[in-house]
RNA sequence: GGGUCGGUGGCAGAGUGGUCAAAUGCACCAGACUGUAAAUCUGGCGACUUACGUCUACGGGGGUUCAAAUCCCUCCCGGCCCA
């Protein structure tokens, strides 16, 4: 009767989940029917969420569908102080502008994918901008300076040399006073936030409260293979249109197909393992798996349909190499030189740079290779494909 | 507060008077190969110029010199050690 309760239990405590502290506690809790609040603090650091922050988001939802009330915190104040978790370097401190203007989006984005009518949307200035000195003392009374120091990357840049300013000691204070305020039963993260998560069950206990649970779940490798980072642009954003969602997805290496179809969709674990084993002894081909994963993905931050066109869109001109029927149409007068073209459409930095390309064979019109850099554009032209490169095109209009 | 080392292109990091628009790696762009894969290979990667070339750049400002990323002064910022 319980059957599969039990199996979404287990699925919530193993599915992209790296390490559940207390696993057993908190397996009896969510066996007990007990409504718990589950945290997830996101600061708003970047105007982009990006598909890293499904793990945990995804996560959530889950704790959703088992009928558990899911609390988003958005870190305006912790925002501005800037976490060090997952960072080599020190992190600037972000101005109340910047974090207010990256802030307005994030719930709209977060919405893709947890239920926010159901949820519970608080913002931690409210309450962490209240406290004085006297009160951080207090939180700061809980933690050793050798338990931050001990920190892997914190440890790293002082071997370094690097900096590490004493701002970045309050951050975990701050995160585990949320958890405080917040009267978290659970707090999900990545595994990169595990010292921060902690400190919400250091920090509970002292305000009479039981310690969190917490659900570490896994890190995903960005699109070229290294950390997924905003800083590096190898993300794929929840705000991303459908067609760049399709496209990014159908660029990764082969190796990023299963960890993403495991931690960023829900298809059924089942299917996971079959397209893995399918892959391995070559019945399915990888690029089948990644348009699955594709389409899974637009379905998840758009809707089926659009992933259907890109899946279509796609095909055509990528692997029939097709050029696509509805190009962007760029409006260019009589006689106008081609470099300037390129520069005003933005399909290059600069005119050395328009140069460059048309030197390099990466310009064509009408699918003849440009090879003149003095070429200019004559009516003869009109509706024209201009094509940038493998993937820009623009109809020239007159 | 004292001592000392340092601040170079998107990042990391060479370069210590001319041959430096600045090595190398990463990122990025174009091409080849492909499954728009990845990996690999080739070319490119400040701006302007068809081109010869010109201009702007090595933390900020000032100076020495025919000539400065490189030397001097000063200011700002940081590391380390000592207090």
């Amino acid at each position: 009767m319980h059957h599969d309760r039990d199996k979404r239990i287990e699925e919530l405590l193993t599915r992209s989940v790296d390490e559940v502290i207390e696993r057993n506690h908190l397996k009896k809790r969510l066996e007990s029917g007990d409504v718990l609040r589950v945290k997830l603090g996101i600061d708003p650091t970047s105007p982009h969420l990006h598909i890293g922050r499904m793990v945990p988001l995804l996560k959530l939802r889950d704790f959703q569908k088992l009928g558990h009330k899911i609390i988003l915190l958005v870190g305006n104040a912790t925002g501005v102080i800037g976490d060090t978790s997952d960072k080599d370097a020190e992190r600037p401190m972000l101005s109340h502008e910047a974090v207010a203007e990256n802030m307005r989006q994030y719930v709209a984005q977060a919405g893709k994918i947890i239920d926010i009518a159901q949820a519970e949307v608080v913002y931690n200035a409210e309450w962490l901008d209240k406290l004085g000195f006297k009160e951080i003392g207090g939180l700061a009374d809980a933690f050793s300076v050798h338990e931050f120091i001990q920190r892997d990357n914190i440890k790293r840049r002082l071997d370094a040399g690097k900096r590490v300013n004493l701002r970045e000691v309050l951050y975990p204070l701050m995160q585990g006073y949320d958890s405080v305020v917040l009267r978290a039963d659970v707090e999900v993260g990545g595994t990169d936030q595990r010292f921060n998560l902690l400190a919400g069950r250091t920090l509970q206990p002292r305000f009479g409260q039981a310690p969190q649970d917490v659900v570490m779940t896994e890190l995903i490798i960005g699109t070229d293979g290294r950390k997924m980072s905003s800083s590096w642009g190898n993300t794929i954003n929840l705000t991303d249109s459908a067609r760049d969602v399709f496209g990014k997805v159908m660029s990764i290496s082969d190796e990023l197909i299963v960890p993403y179809l495991t931690h960023c969709t829900r298809v059924p674990m089942a299917d996971v393992h079959t397209i893995e084993r399918g892959m391995a002894d070559e019945r399915i081909h990888p690029r089948d798996a990644k348009i699955r994963l594709a389409k899974e993905l637009v379905t998840l931050l758009h809707d089926a349909t659009s992933a259907n066109i890109e899946e279509r869109y796609f095909i055509e001109t990528f692997s029939k190499g097709v050029i696509p029927k509805d190009v962007e149409t760029l409006a260019v007068t009589d006689g106008e030189a081609l470099v300037d073209v390129l520069v005003r459409a933005g399909l290059a930095k600069s005119k050395s740079d328009a140069r460059r390309k048309i030197q390099q064979g990466g310009i064509k019109i009408s699918d003849e290779k440009i090879t003149d850099v003095m070429q200019t554009l004559t009516k003869e032209q009109n509706n024209s494909i201009l094509r940038v490169g493998k993937k820009n095109f623009r109809k020239i209009v007159f």
